[in-house]
DNA sequence: GCTCCTTCAGTTTTT
DNA sequence: CTGAAGGAGC
């Protein structure tokens, strides 16, 4: 009663007329929010969840979707705050979000409770995308299709082929039309592998990232589940909605037929992630997707940026080819334009960027609120070496994931095939970490514990090569403790004993991969249970990166690095854009298609929308060609992106570095430079 | 027939 | 740095 008294007055101080309507709504149609960068998206939305639940919905009927888990942890701890602030009934003040998560999260979570009655094996092991490639390949070799007289596409190329029907919704042959036209004399032989794929996979109880999206699109389409679904969920929120895949829209279609109930959040120009089945018109056709129309509410205010950052962004889409649909504006005045930096080498911008970091500090930005972005996870390297050299505590976001460290693999595949001794491609990893045990063997025993209604005794009973000599018995003498799960962690412990003497056999730098082993026991131990353990390390990876600059303690200070996809969502007081040339944004690898290029103009704008206060895109003039032999000085000259074409200079502060006759950043002068280096060329013929 | 070692090439973005 | 492919050796 006081509660719901009380929350409009707190809410309407914090929140602008169009984030009030969102908050409020009431559920008679499906709602679309339009929120431009910075617009206070994120807050908005927890608003609404927190009105929900003091207008007396029961937190456990709200179903919110994110993007990432670190997002849904973000939105489930504010809405706890705005509830905590509105409300003195402690009960509300403590209610929790139980169903905030990913797509595939919560998907996970669905299946697994609802297993018996879509007939699927309730202790179902997630493949990650190594692992759902591995099956693949197994499946390709079994089918004959290695074996070509042309070459079959790689695992990787197959997977990818599947997992975009799958999440499009295309036919096969549209697939490989538009996005794969080099395979497109496979289409049938491509039919028959990604059949048996399904199959290997059903008969293994695994299912893939996919499969979480998908079983749970089929669950929802039958009439008793859906209705029993869309019951339990009164409230469905989806957050990133641009974002999504037709798999995805299916799903909340399915949950939400008539759409009441449902609420969607996006930014069309923000929709970078069509690479993997994306598409942005999710979002623009949204309000004529049910019968009755949705109610759009557009956020057009920015509270994040300056005035000439937005200038800037703003300029930068307004090229892209399609009308968007809004314009950003803030009231942040400031005099200084956005940098744009011309440095001679990726080694000077390396220089550049920490020199500039450490000088932002001094003044008072906590390391913490800087951020160094990038187009793919590489273009850190030569950064990363700087920083190292110059004790700057860094943690770098995307890229290789220390879940893929073949070490890492190693013990998780112990773990998951004893969790799922069906699981295939656990036990073949598992096994062949034993000497003397190779691709054949391994197929053999496999084989048998599939077969054996005891997978234990099928492997002590296995009579190994000689070669495997004693180490042998130990490993159905370990599976047979984790099948009894004794304790969590101490069957990781358990395991990590078990494979100690095998990493000193496999690995020359034995000791530091043994650190991520006890990493990964830390981490394990926030974890109820060994299921929960394999289910949410495989859906969301930690960041970690466990450079030599060591991954810096919580409390300290220390720089973020990230690529452009991983820092969606967030904001820092500086941003550096590093290689803001072409070739990098946008990629080489991506100007295939006038789409693909449209989303690298997207991605350039996403990640000048990071910044609050201060933002540089450097752009070095030569890039080093990579493998030549040492001292030599290959290079190619690389332009201006063509996102910020002439037109648009007017925008920007544009600046050299370093500044000419200047030895500030303790440089050496190099010798001029001939524009093709004839001599190196020719010696690299035979280097 | 199978394993294991060497060599060589490639490397976007992620749930 | 990792994955695939080819060849030597058990």
């Amino acid at each position: 009663m006081s509660a719901l008294a009380q929350a409009p007055a707190t809410f309407a101080a914090r929140l602008n007329p169009e984030q009030k309507a969102a908050v409020e709504y009431a559920d008679a149609a499906p709602l679309l929010v339009i929120a431009g960068a910075g617009s206070g998206k994120t807050n908005t939305l927890a608003h609404r969840v927190a009105h929900l639940v003091l207008g007396g919905a029961d937190p456990a009927s709200i179903l919110l979707l994110t993007f990432s888990r670190r997002a849904a942890v973000e939105m489930t701890r504010r809405v706890e705050r705005i509830l905590g602030s509105a409300s003195d009934d402690p009960a509300l003040a403590r209610a929790a979000l139980s169903w905030a998560g990913t797509f595939h999260g919560i998907g996970a979570r669905l299946l697994r409770e609802y297993a018996e009655r879509i007939g699927l094996g309730p202790a179902f092991t997630i493949h990650d995308r190594e692992d759902s490639g591995d099956l693949m390949n197994l499946v390709r070799h079994e089918q004959g299709l290695s074996a070509k007289e042309k070459r079959f596409p790689t695992k990787q190329t197959c997977l990818a082929i599947y997992s975009r029907v799958v999440n499009t919704g295309a036919p096969l042959a549209d697939v490989l039309r538009d996005a794969f036209p080099w395979c497109a004399m496979w289409e049938d032989d491509l039919k028959k592998l990604f059949g048996a794929y399904v199959a290997a996979k059903q008969r293994q109880d695994v299912l893939d990232y996919d499969d979480l999206l998908l079983y749970w699109a089929h669950m929802a389409a039958e009439p008793t589940l859906a209705a029993e679904l869309g019951q339990r969920f009164a409230h469905v929120l989806v957050d990133e909605y641009q974002d999504t895949n037709r798999l995805q829209a299916s799903i909340l279609r399915a949950l939400k037929p008539d759409g009441r109930g449902l609420t969607v959040v996006g930014d069309d120009a923000q929709s970078i992630y069509a690479f993997r089945g994306a598409t942005v018109r999710n979002i623009l056709d949204f309000p004529g997707e049910f019968a009755q129309p949705a109610t759009v509410v557009t956020l057009e205010r920015n509270y994040r940026s300056t005035q000439p950052i937005l200038a800037a962004s703003n300029a930068v889409i307004g090229l892209a080819a399609e009308r968007f649909t809004k314009n950003l504006w803030s009231e942040r005045s400031a005099s200084q334009r956005p940098q744009l930096v011309t440095v001679r080498d990726e080694a000077d911008q390396a220089r550049y960027v920490a020199a500039q970091v450490l000088a932002r500090r001094e003044e008072g930005v906590a390391l913490k609120k800087q951020a160094v972005l990038f187009r793919a996870a590489h273009h850190s390297a030569p950064l990363e070496i700087e920083l190292t050299r110059r004790n700057i505590p860094f943690v770098k976001f995307g890229g290789l994931k220390f879940l893929e460290a073949a070490h890492v693999k190693d013990m998780l595949a112990v773990l998951r095939w004893a969790e799922n001794p069906r699981d295939r491609v656990a036990g073949f990893r598992a096994v062949q970490l034993m000497p003397g045990i190779g691709p054949k063997s391994a197929a053999r025993i496999v084989d048998l514990v599939e077969a054996a209604n005891d997978p234990v005794a099928a492997l002590a009973d296995f009579a190994p090569p000689s070669s495997a000599g004693e180490a042998w018995a130990a490993l159905p003498a370990l599976l047979g403790d984790l099948r009894l799960r004794a304790a969590w962690p101490a069957d990781l412990e358990r395991v990590r004993r078990w494979y100690a003497p095998h990493l000193e056999r496999k690995y020359e730098d034995a000791a530091i991969r043994e650190a991520d082993l006890l990493q990964m026991e830390r981490i394990a131990a926030s974890y109820p249970n060994r299921e929960r353990f394999l289910t949410e390390l495989t859906l969301d990876p930690p960041d970690a990166t466990s450079d030599e600059s060591g991954v810096p303690l919580l409390d300290e200070d220390y720089l973020i690095l990230s690529t452009i996809h991983s820092a969606k969502g967030q904001e820092w007081e500086s941003v550096y854009l590093l290689n803001t040339v072409d070739g990098c944004i946008p990629s080489d690898l991506a100007t295939g298609s006038s789409a693909e290029i449209e989303e690298e103009r997207r991605l350039l704008y996403v990640a000048m929308t990071r910044a609050k206060d201060a933002l540089h895109l450097l752009t070095p003039q030569r890039f080093y060609v990579t493998q030549q032999s040492g001292g030599g000085d290959r290079h190619v000259y690389a332009q201006r992106t063509r996102f910020i074409p002439t037109s648009v200079l007017e925008h920007f502060e544009q600046a050299v570095w370093p500044v000419a006759g200047s030895n500030a950043a303790g440089a050496v002068t190099p010798p001029p430079q001939a524009v093709v280096d004839i001599a190196a060329k020719l010696r690299g013929m035979w280097g």
